[in-house]
DNA sequence: TTAGAACAAGTTTTT
DNA sequence: CTTGTTCTAA
């Protein structure tokens, strides 16, 4: 939550009391002092488009506090002409925070946000230009999705084969590479296609009457500003001299667009020079290509800007060297990419350890028995440690193994606090108070609470307002004065309260209540709360809980934007020196404090979960620390986990399957993909590194068996310590890992070939220490199996398969083992098993 | 209109 | 096994 007021402007005056004033030849000096040269030359590069190849924890954070210090210590740019973009609010906070700590208050005028809040700023304030209102609402993922179903009904799509969820995708997928409804009608090839395109069209006619826009369009609708008013785009090359960009392997073609209109490629006769870029990231740690993200722009970048200069930053501040080994012999694997190799100073450190446990449970148990020895020789606090997974679903028995050893820990991720239903429900009932013709929100709220308003009604009004072209809002008030055919007298009644109550609630707003006081009525007078309160169920009250936790952010919000402005308001014209134009004027940006400006920044800020820093500060709001003041482990996935650093971290669940996921196996792209996630799991770590994998796993409630990450072949041997590689004496029956003592056979019995073989089975069948070389067996489909034929299996022994699943490296087959259970079984790689 | 049952599907997610 | 969504009966 700490993260909702960082991107406010800092109040006037609160530059840190010991900063130096910065700007004096001694201070740039100090500025280079402590870099090592390839840093320090990216800090003093001028001129030519820069591209800083960072490499993990290579300090590329510093680089670019640094750079924008310098720029203003040295080159004499003015604050107000540089404009930094990240992606997320906590790196442009970070951001705001350190070069202030260089340069003091001066950082005022600087834009330092990320690619939405930036454009959301320049949207709101040339929405004349635009002919649309500067107070539009704001469509994340869920919203959209809702109007897309309203879209597809309308259309008559089968929700089957064009789900929603679908259609959203794809529509995004359009926006993310500028591609219109037009060209996308244009260039449809296949009936889905054609059909999404349809789709698409109207989903925008609907957003534009909703005065609303996702978060896609607040990049391309950027991009066509500047590409269809070049005045406009002048005006801001003018003003922005200096264009930093963040994780820039993560920007997808139409944010990559947005930044080459924002500094301009050629220098025209009548405009300004274009603006000096620098950007900054990792193709090796791209891990959201699914989001659109795609690494060619950094790997172009040279190409895109002709006469760009590269920077590379190798060596490694965080890590030992063993563990950069590990990442560096992991990601050499993918093909085609730029050559680095990460390294340190700082020696070799641990050994990793592995481990290999019988089933997820097993692994749990090591993972939490690791982490209590740790913190009992005193060579690790709780909160040093972290956990990484590949899905969220895998936290569950980590979480239940911590609570019963009573380890505390904290999941990262999952369900966000915006996302709670509770919470936009909420916050949907504002968004129609703000905005009365958004749509979305308006439905989304019309029955909740209960109040007597079905899909019929809803569906009669919707038609309603489709035949006399009006909206949805404005069908609802001819509801109320009978102007709508085929509505029943009862629903009548019920809408007519509905919209008395929403006009009651405008009117606090219109007289200028506190946010806090507004959501406060909402849920009073729409029975919400009461609801909530009578129910029985457990989970109604962490729901209350969250409501009150959303009052209480909107409390802060309003509170925190009276200080500022007291304080500025005292201290004006003091600070920051003079503006560069108007544009700090901030023309169509909501009031500070007020209902639009909330709404802009839940929308903004959906970054709600505060993560536990390894340093054991806290910054979490529900401070309940640990015992002994050793703070809490920290679960998430390794998405979650870029960009973070631990001590120790356990990297878990590393099967093929799991971890490269299943749905990535036969994809090479994907696999490469998979292969960059692990190389920023590794990287995560500065002293002690685990991974570990599990023989079995229940999915879906099935046991599954799964083959060893391919990744842990790819570690050198000889940097791992392999705590255990095989099962004990335990767990060969999928049924009963847990209990299973010994099963008739084992070892001794003549028709259990695999297991005949002994203690062989931990070379080959697992094979960790005997690397293959080569991937051509990996994408391969070791067994073809059919329903009916009978296998032998190295651990389950003989089995008859019942069903098959999947092609190619995706196959699947479900095998009855008889009394050793039925297991769903890849087939891909080296499966320990043979057909008979 | 609503509540309960049946049913299907199931990565990752900075904004 | 979970979760969310759609269908059916009151």
């Amino acid at each position: 939550m700490n993260t909702l007021f960082d991107l406010l402007p800092e109040p006037a005056g609160s530059g840190r009391a010991g900063a130096s004033p910065a700007g004096s030849a001694h201070d740039h000096a100090d500025l280079l002092d402590d870099l090592n040269p390839a840093q320090r030359a990216a800090v003093e590069h001028q001129g030519r488009p820069l591209l800083v190849v960072a490499g993990a924890g290579s300090g590329k954070t510093r680089v670019l506090t640094r750079r924008i210090a310098y720029l203003l210590a040295a080159r004499d740019v003015h604050p107000g002409q540089i404009m930094a973009i990240t992606f997320t609010n906590k790196a442009a906070a970070e951001m705001r925070e350190r070069v202030a700590d260089l340069v003091g208050r001066r950082a005022g005028p600087m834009w330092v946000s990320t690619f939405h809040s930036m454009c959301v700023r320049l949207l709101r304030r040339e929405a004349k230009t635009l002919e649309m209102t500067s107070n539009f609402s704001i469509y994340d993922a869920d919203d959209s999705r809702r109007l897309m179903t309203l879209v597809g009904r309308d259309l008559d799509l089968d929700p089957k084969r064009y789900s929603a969820r679908a259609l959203a995708t794809h529509v995004s997928n359009w926006k993310n590479e500028l591609i219109d409804p037009d060209a996308a009608a244009q260039a449809a090839a296949s009936d889905f296609d054609r059909k999404a395109a349809e789709a698409y069209r109207e989903y925008q006619r609907r957003l534009v009457q909703a005065g609303a826009m996702d978060f896609d369009d607040l990049i391309m609708r950027t991009v066509e500003l500047f590409q269809a008013f070049p005045d406009v785009a002048e005006h801001y090359r003018r003003r922005f001299r200096h264009v930093l960009v963040d994780e820039y392997q993560d920007t997808n073609h139409a944010q990559y667009t947005l930044v080459r209109e924002l500094v301009g490629t050629e220098p025209t006769e009548s405009g300004p020079a274009p603006s000096e870029l620098c950007v900054v990231g990792d193709a090796d740690q791209s891990i959201y290509a699914f989001r659109g993200a795609t690494i060619r722009n950094i790997e172009e970048f040279e190409r895109d800007f002709p006469n760009a200069r590269s920077i590379l930053l190798e060596q490694n501040y965080r890590s030992t060297q063993t563990i950069l080994s590990a990442a560096n012999a992991v990601i050499a694997r993918n093909s085609g990419r730029r050559d680095k190799r990460l390294w340190t100073d700082a020696g070799d450190g641990e050994r990793i350890v592995g481990y290999v446990a019988d089933n997820e449970h097993d692994e749990a148990a090591f993972v939490a028995g690791e982490i209590d020895a740790l913190a009992d020789r005193g060579e690790a606090k709780y909160s040093d440690v972290a956990v990484f997974y590949r899905t969220n679903n895998q936290s569950r028995v980590f979480e239940e193994i911590f609570i019963r050893l009573g380890l505390p820990y904290r999941v990262v991720g999952g369900v966000r606090f915006y996302e709670r239903k509770e919470v936009r429900d909420a916050l949907a009932y504002l968004r129609v108070l703000s905005n009365p013709e958004d749509t979305v929100s308006l439905r989304r709220i019309l029955n909740v609470p209960k109040r007597g308003i079905g899909d019929r009604a809803e569906a009669v009004v919707a038609t309603h307002a489709e035949r006399e072209r009006i909206s949805f809002a404005a069908a609802l008030r001819d509801a109320v004065d009978g102007r709508v055919p085929l509505l029943n007298p009862r629903s009548q009644k019920a809408i007519t309260a509905f919209v008395e109550l929403v006009d009651g609630l405008r009117e606090l707003v219109d007289e200028g209540t506190d946010v806090a006081d507004v959501l406060e009525a909402v849920l009073d007078r729409t029975g919400y709360r009461a609801e909530l309160e009578e129910s029985r169920d457990p989970q109604d009250a962490t729901r209350l809980e969250n409501l009150d936790e959303l009052v209480t952010v909107a409390r802060e919000f309003t509170e925190f934007a009276q200080t500022v402005q007291a304080e500025s308001a005292g201290q004006d014209g003091d600070d920051a020196g003079e503006t560069v134009d108007d544009l700090d004027e901030d023309v169509g940006v909501p009031e500070p404090g007020s209902l639009p400006a909330f709404l802009e920044r839940v929308s903004l800020v959906a970054d709600a979960d505060s993560i536990p820093s390894p340093d054991g500060g806290e910054d979490g709001e529900d401070g309940e620390d640990g015992d002994d003041d050793q703070g809490v482990v920290t679960l998430m996935t390794v998405h979650t986990a870029k960009g973070l650093e631990y001590p120790v971290v356990f990297c878990t669940g590393w099967e093929d399957g799991v971890f490269p996921h299943l749905r990535a196996l036969g994809e090479p792209k994907e696999l490469a993909e998979e292969r960059r996630l692990a190389y920023v799991a590794i990287t995560r770590a500065q002293r002690r590194l685990y991974v570990s994998r599990a023989l079995v796993r229940t999915a879906w409630g099935q046991p599954m068996s799964n083959p060893a990450s391919r990744f842990l072949d790819e570690i050198p041997e000889e940097l791992v310590d392999w705590r255990r590689q095989e099962p004990t004496r335990q767990a060969r029956s999928p049924r009963e890992a847990t209990t299973w003592g010994r099963r008739p056979g084992t070892g001794s019995d003549s028709a259990q070939a695999g297991l005949a073989a002994g203690g062989m089975r931990t070379t080959s069948f697992q094979g960790f220490s005997a690397p293959r070389r080569g991937d051509a067996w990996k994408n391969t489909v070791a067994l073809k199996l059919d329903v009916g034929d009978r296998v032998n299996h190295d651990k389950y022994g003989l089995g008859t398969v019942v069903a098959t699943e999947g092609a190619g490296p995706r196959a699947t087959a479900t095998i009855d083992f008889g009394s050793a259970g039925t297991v769903r079984l890849m087939l891909i790689g080296s499966v320990p098993m043979v057909k008979l």
